[in-house]
This record gives structure tokens, C-alpha cells and sequence, in this order.
RNA sequence: GAGCCCGUAGCUCAGCCGGUAGAGCAACUGACUUUUAAUCAGUAGGUCUCGGGUUCGAAUCCCGACGGGCUCACCA
């Protein structure tokens, strides 16, 4: 049975034994570097072409081409690339037996004078090489590389190695991580930690996955949301204003934009309500802009976006009357708001309230021309069982959603600390879920448990970092931002 | 979960009105030695995703499975 690489691999296994006969350890333990690609590209961008240096670096990286019989090898590090020049004049015998068993893909150190050729192209002149790593795959080709989106996710180490825009996709991810977390700290926000695994999974409405620990002979769910728990460490006056940047879990479909795992940023705040947190919002998602890339001004998918605050308030009642003529506002009770949502085009199977039916005519109608950000205010009171009711209007809660691009970017409320309300809301759940709504929220008594010693008045936040990437990277599948994101296994 | 599309050499792709598999890059041998997707000559490399079926004959047509992409539904 022929193995997968076939003869490729078989010859750099070769090449691998032929190395260990000439004493080289194809699989070393270190290399003392003194620069990288980026760092000598700065330090001598004005050395003119053709002129040489007398100054020696030692570098390491992989080689991505070989020009020339090995005469020329492109030396590719985490900063960049740079030319290492491989002439047998300047090479004892020793480093030319290694130099004709590399192969493009290996691992090398190098150390040489630095100068720039005449075509002027700055180059190391290779006085001493070091086997690295030997690799026993080849790499895909140069000039294509890789573009099957399959193997570019399942083999990310390839994609990252072949294609340098992913490689700033996820660099861009982490300045924006970085930089949300920045602000945050600076603002004098507390990050933490709370679990993954939860005994009941609260703080949204999904599907969660179920595992099991043996010790305790328990079912556990990995959390949908950390919601829950940062509201507790308010209660615990742990500190008023706290976060947490960490993965959810929801056993949901898979789509462009949705992984069963991804990264929120949920942050709570005490005695401020949610008008505190759309400023925050902005505040937050023009910062993340501009460590992505560097302004408010971005393009997603050939459709401009401005990101500079302040960003437009609209109630959702507001946009759909204006969408459809239909006011939601001047309509009593779910049977004539499900009628109406029906004869607007959205899916009605029969069980909705009167802000489901209207959520259901926003989703349908309303949502994907939000392109520019704006805030979604009016949210009804029954399909937010975690936030306060509107001071105004009891039909509604103190809950916005940031839409971006027509997606929900953003989720933030004020609050729901009254114990005995949260009970009410969540036995309304359980009512809802007794009925077949397999995503109603459970009841959780051990949070109200905690809310009954008192949870200050409070704005909380949630933000889809992976979306968010998404947008700022121009990304069109949420898993080019996710770095191994779940597929099947092969 | 449903619909549409895709799966050929390590990679990128041709071939798909059925006649038994091709190119470029990568690899190997050699030439060349200041190249930039280096060039030139030659060589080797395939259970055409898998399993059935139709046929004298299947990469090609049909059915099924597996994997992937997109759309819809659910959702962030």
C-alpha cells in the first residue's frame, strides 16, 4: 500500500537519512538569531543595489524557493522574506552537502554579510548554513498556492505558510482582540474568567452541547453564554466594571456566519443603564478599526462602511413601520401582531408573542439593509427575559442591537436586577419551552438566588468578535477568521 | 434538516456529447550560475473521493455513500 506523498515523501526521506549519515541532525534543538527578514529590510533600505556590507546576521526561516541550482534561496520568517545567496565559493564542503539535500519547505538557519544585489534585491550571502527542520511534504506550488478552501482550513499550518492574507487576517485579529482589551484595561474594566462548563446553560437562547463528568456523574453543558456568571461578580462587587473575551458553544447549524464555537466580548457595568453601552459600542468597535486597519473608513464584500461615531439610534418598531407602513406599536396582543407579521412576508408558525411576531418582521424585512451601523433600540420586553422593561413603554425592554452590514454586531441591555421579576421572566420561559420552544431559557435558581442579594442597576454588552473580524477583514466565510474552525473530520 | 454546485498527480487546473489520463508548478537527472513564477533538455509520478449499476468498453452516463462550497431554515 502506497502511502499518501507517495514518492515526494519517500525522497526526502532519503534525503533525511542521507543527512543523519553526514552527521546533521535533521531535527536540532535551537538557533541563536541575531535579526529577522523585516528588521534587516528596515535597517538597510537605503543601501543601494549592487553595494555590500561588512556587517554578519544569522537568521532562520523557511526556504520558499530555490533559483539557480540553490545558487538563490528565498528565506521566508514571521516578519517576511529575505534572499539568502548560496555560492560554493563561500561555503566549506560541509555546508554544500547540506545545501544539495534542502528542499523548498525545510527549516534553515543562515549566517552571512549582508548586501543588496545589482538587481536589488537584499540579500544574505550564506557563509554557514543549518539544517533547521526537514520537511518531508512538499509544499503546494508558488504561484497558486493554496486555494481549496477545504484544505486551507483543515491544514491551516499550510494556509498560513502559502498565503500571506491569511496570515494578516489573523494578525488583524489579534491587534483587534489586543486592542478591545486595551481600551478596556485602560477604562479600568476588569477582565476575567468564568467556566465553559455550566450545569445549566443560561444567558441566551440556544442549543447546547451536552458532555458529562464522570467523577460527579453529571451532565455538564458548555456554556452558550458567560452572562450569567459576570452578572454574579457584580453582585459580588468583585469590581463595576468587568469583562470577559472567551469562546461560546452552540450546537446550531453551521453557515458563513456561524461556527458551533466563537469568541464574544460580554461586559458588564455597574449604576450605568444601556444608553451607557452604545457609546461603548462605538468607543469600542472604532478602536478595533483602527488597529485593523488603521481608520473608520472600511470596505466589506465592494460595500463601504463609516465606522466613526456617533452611529444613528432607530427603535425597531420605527424601522419596520417605515419598512412596511405597518406600526407594531398601535397593534394589542399576539393574534393581531401575528397576522400582521404573516401578511408582511415573515415565517409565523402560529405560537408567537407580540414581539416575536415583530422581531420575526424586522428579521424578514428590515435587518439586512442596516448596512450602516446603527443601534436598534425598542426591543420587545418578551424576547428579552434578561433585561429591565422600558421605563416608557412596558411592552418593550431597554435592550439595543448593533447592526453592522445587516448583521447583529453588537447586543447590550440595561439590566434585569430585580430577583423577583428575573423569576417571573424565567418561569415565562419555562412555560414557553413546555410548549415546544426548544431554545427558551431555563430557569436557573441559583442565579436568582444571586440576584436576591442584590444586583446594582447595571448596562451589559455583548459583541461577536469573530464578525466583527470579519467586517474588519473583509473576510466573506467566518472561517477564514477562525483559525481551525469545525468541520467534519476527513 | 432541504435545494443547487464541486471532488482528476504533492499543488493549481484541462479532459466530461463513453474508447482506457494531460499541462504548469513541485520532484528526479543533466546543462546553466547574480536569479526574482529563473531558463533549457530529459525522466518519473494517478485505485480520476469511495461503492454499486448501465455498457463490448466509464474519469466521462445513472444510483448511493463520504467530504467540501453556496443558498434557505435556526441562530451570533
Amino acid at each position: 500500500m502506497k502511502e499518501e506523498g507517495g514518492d515526494l515523501r519517500a525522497i526526502r526521506l532519503e534525503k533525511r537519512r542521507r543527512l543523519e549519515a553526514l552527521g546533521i541532525n535533521p531535527h536540532p534543538y535551537a538557533f541563536a538569531r541575531s535579526a529577522c527578514a523585516a528588521l534587516l529590510e528596515a535597517r538597510f533600505k537605503d543601501l543601494p543595489a549592487g553595494a555590500a556590507t561588512e556587517e554578519e546576521a544569522a537568521l532562520a526561516g523557511r526556504i520558499r524557493a530555490m533559483r539557480n541550482s540553490s545558487l538563490f534561496l528565498d528565506l521566508h520568517d514571521a516578519s517576511g522574506k529575505i534572499q539568502i545567496f548560496c555560492h560554493k565559493d563561500h561555503l566549506s564542503e560541509e555546508h554544500l552537502g547540506l545545501l544539495r539535500l534542502l528542499d523548498i519547505g525545510d527549516i534553515i538557519g543562515v549566517k552571512g554579510r549582508i548586501r543588496r544585489t545589482p538587481r536589488g534585491e537584499l540579500t544574505v550571502d550564506a557563509s554557514e548554513l543549518t539544517l533547521l527542520a526537514k520537511a518531508l511534504r512538499p509544499l503546494p506550488e508558488k504561484f497558486h498556492g493554496l486555494t481549496d478552501i477545504e484544505l486551507r482550513h483543515r491544514e491551516r499550518h499550510l494556509d498560513l505558510i502559502i498565503n500571506k492574507a491569511s496570515r494578516e487576517t489573523f494578525l488583524c485579529r489579534s491587534r483587534v482582540v489586543a486592542a478591545m482589551r486595551a481600551h478596556l484595561a485602560a477604562k479600568g474594566y476588569l477582565e476575567v474568567e468564568t467556566p465553559m462548563l455550566h450545569t445549566i446553560p443560561g444567558g441566551a437562547s440556544a442549543k447546547p452541547f451536552i458532555t458529562h463528568h464522570n467523577a460527579l456523574d453529571i451532565d455538564l453543558y458548555l456554556r452558550i453564554a458567560p452572562e450569567l456568571h459576570l452578572k454574579r461578580l457584580l453582585v459580588g462587587g468583585l469590581s463595576d466594571r468587568l469583562f470577559e473575551i472567551n469562546r461560546c458553544f452552540r450546537n446550531e447549524g453551521l453557515s458563513p456566519r456561524h461556527n458551533p464555537e466563537f469568541t464574544s466580548l460580554e461586559l458588564y457595568e455597574s449604576y450605568v443603564d444601556y444608553e451607557a453601552m452604545m457609546g461603548l459600542v462605538e468607543t469600542l468597535i472604532a478602536e478595533a478599526a483602527r488597529a485593523a486597519v488603521g481608520g473608520t473608513s472600511l470596505s466589506y464584500g465592494g460595500v463601504s462602511i463609516e465606522l466613526e461615531p456617533p452611529w444613528p439610534r432607530r427603535s425597531m418598531a420605527e424601522l419596520v413601520a417605515k419598512e412596511t407602513g405597518v406600526d407594531f406599536l398601535a397593534l394589542e396582543g399576539g393574534e393581531s401582531a401575528r397576522s400582521a407579521a404573516e401578511e408582511l412576508g415573515a415565517r409565523i408558525e402560529g405560537r408567537e408573542s407580540w414581539g416575536e411576531a415583530l422581531e420575526a418582521v424586522f428579521a424578514a424585512r428590515v435587518e439586512d439593509r442596516l448596512l450602516a451601523p446603527v443601534h436598534v433600540t425598542g426591543f420587545p420586553r418578551d424576547i428579552s427575559p434578561l433585561a429591565k422593561a422600558d421605563r416608557k413603554d412596558p411592552r418593550l425592554a431597554e435592550r439595543f442591537e448593533t447592526f453592522i452590514y445587516g448583521w447583529e454586531i453588537a447586543n447590550a441591555f440595561s439590566e434585569l436586577t430585580d430577583p423577583l421579576d428575573q423569576r417571573e421572566r424565567f418561569e415565562e420561559q419555562m412555560r414557553a419551552r413546555a410548549l415546544g420552544d426548544e431554545e427558551a431559557q431555563l430557569l436557573d435558581e441559583d442565579y436568582v438566588r444571586a440576584l436576591e442579594y442584590g444586583l446594582p442597576p447595571c448596562g451589559g454588552l455583548g459583541i461577536g468578535i469573530d464578525r466583527l473580524v470579519m467586517l474588519l477583514t473583509d473576510s466573506p466565510s467566518i472561517r477564514d477568521v477562525i483559525l481551525f474552525p469545525t468541520l467534519r473530520p476527513r
